[in-house]
DNA sequence: TTGTAAGCGTTATCAG
DNA sequence: CTGATAACGCTTACAA
């Protein structure tokens, strides 16, 4: 039972409570050895929530993200931790990408969280326009709500990841080249798709309305579109696919079809995978680095906690690097880097 | 700002801040329509704070896992999550691995939680024995402090489980199989050894100690412990590898030293993935439902929670399933199933 | 039904 | 350095 309070503590010793938090606080009591003492036989324990009452402060942030068990969204949530340090305990949120779900959990948040790290399942939701009110700050991580400025965040470099994706395939000769999309509404499906065609453009290769599949990054979104793509009467030679749950998918519709990667299609990913050099075959991706935007978002989002919006809202960019093994072939030998070998260069800037 | 409190409710309306607190309980009041414009004009939303000191109730439950980062463990807080609903919200602990990060975070849980969710990193350690001092109740999941009885735990059939893997190998015509095992310290790195010895002994298959070989659950475990293998003078034709991450790192390193699976080794692991299908060559894996476990531990917490320890406590066990894929050959036909069909059998027993 | 008042456990203020 | 006292915002007897 650890339900010995500060004035239990106080009255065993023979002090007041205020010595007894003193104490506790660190400041120099006269009976700190006896106080020590007491805490210790009674099995005290401050209660925080009476702390938290009084200070108004929660030590707690909240996580939001669409869902955990992805891995690149469980990376922002590892990399949030660590830089929480000891400071800040986690309060996790992981909706399923269900809009309602986040938004009924995002107004339980009010009083339980001194801030934010807040990755929407859709971005043209207005549940956060509220935050205005919330009274606590918010650091959007890789996807941003819809006309919200004012809002700290931390994205991923999208367009240059994507066109490097895109000149990879280029590099390869291809010039039938498909894209596998996430939606149009999204940040990362928008910055990525204007990636891919300000590099068709570059290489004045004129875009083929088929080749470019809006879908939802998931699976079986992957799957369908690639299944869509092969069903084409002029199917494309390579295609770039705008997240790791589409590649997934994209290519169990290659397995299944028995299409062979990269002889007949190459693919290239968004977002690396710790299996990604074991599949088949080893997959050519985009990387970049969740955990750190995880980390950069709770560091903003501590000081936002500490010095209020004194500072003008910060826009943070991690890079793309591009991963190179062989689901695009070999055949273009200049740019190629050890197969397996991460180029792990990633940094930031605003 | 939200810090409009009852009392500036209760002002602004004329009445006593009873009434208000009644409305918002639910009880009948008379100005109900009053009340009700008044808490949408200052924006009031209750202190959570408050609330739980009164109560003694925190609405929140602790999970507890070595790394979200993997996803295994993903699941079973995604599985808590759901099996949480709206009446507890998750606060996430995942500390790398760190036994001291661990036991530091549960020291500060004390008065945060109503309840924990625990999967330990190190099954040795001595923190957990202040919970019974603690106050709120602790469910294991997976693995389960050594000696301790009295709490309640949802772990796999890793005996079975070990049994149906090694038998597997055993159907597919091998005697040389050998074994990555987790820490013999831990309950599933000790299961599934018992579970492999067992099956061993059951096909009258002499054991040898060189192909025992104990890791630590992680990639690069499983990678140098494959690489020992490989380096003996009587390799093993097949492996039996504990978890999920070293059967990874085996993979690495097979693939590394250009050891083909199955024809010169075959391969089963422990733990599904979703990319099991798309490595190659696609993995036969014993699976069980991560998820599953993390709801039933959800499930029996709140349980505690609401109505103590008059009920004695659970040991729930989730089944194993044998998921047939390519990568122990498929000499072995009359258990052959459709490959990359998972049989979603899982159940549970007490 | 309503209001008054006490109390949840802590910290901050202010006199001593 | 210490102790009494008043908050923090809410709930809940108890009385009206």
């Amino acid at each position: 039972m650890s339900n010995a309070t500060i004035s239990d503590v106080a009255k065993k010793v023979g002090v007041s409570e205020s010595t007894v938090s003193r104490y506790l606080s660190g400041f120099k009591v006269r009976n700190s050895e006896s106080i020590k003492k007491a805490i210790k036989d009674l099995n005290y324990r401050p209660n925080i929530m009476a702390r938290n009452l009084k200070s108004g402060k929660t030590g707690m942030v909240a996580v939001i993200v669409p869902d955990v068990t992805n891995p690149f969204f469980a990376a922002i949530v590892r990399g949030a931790e660590v830089a929480a340090g000891d400071d800040y305990m986690l309060q996790l949120i992981s909706t399923g990408d269900d809009p309602e779900k986040e938004e009924a959990a995002i107004r339980r948040l009010s009083g339980r969280v001194d801030g934010l790290i807040y990755v929407p399942a859709k971005e043209d939701t207005d549940v956060i326009t509220e935050f205005a009110d919330y009274s606590f700050p918010v650091v959007f991580v890789d996807r941003v709500i819809n006309n919200l400025r004012g809002f700290d965040s931390v994205l991923a470099d999208n367009q240059t990841g994507a066109a490097m994706a895109t000149n990879h395939l280029i590099d390869h000769g291809h010039t039938a080249i498909a894209h596998i999309a996430g939606p149009a509404a999204s940040t990362p499906g928008k910055g990525r798709t204007e990636g891919y065609l300000a590099a068709l453009k570059k290489a004045k290769i004129e875009k083929n309305h088929d080749y470019y599949v809006e879908s939802d990054f998931t699976v079986l979104g992957g799957y369908q579109a690639m299944m869509g793509l092969l069903a084409l009467k002029r199917r494309p030679t390579a295609v770039f696919v705008g997240n790791n749950l589409m590649t997934i998918g994209a290519l169990k519709a290659l397995k299944e079809s028995k299409v062979n990667v990269p002889d007949e299609i190459a693919v290239i990913g968004f977002d690396d995978h710790e299996l990604s050099d074991l599949v088949d075959p080893p997959l050519t991706v985009i990387s970049r680095d969740a955990h750190l935007q995880g980390a950069l978002a709770m560091s903003t989002l501590l000081e936002r906690i500490r010095d209020g919006y004194q500072f003008p809202p910060k826009q943070l960019k991690v890079d793309s690097n591009l991963v190179i093994r062989q689901s695009c072939g070999s055949t273009c030998l200049y740019r190629k880097t050890d197969a397996d070998k991460k180029i792990l260069s990633s940094s930031t800037s605003s």
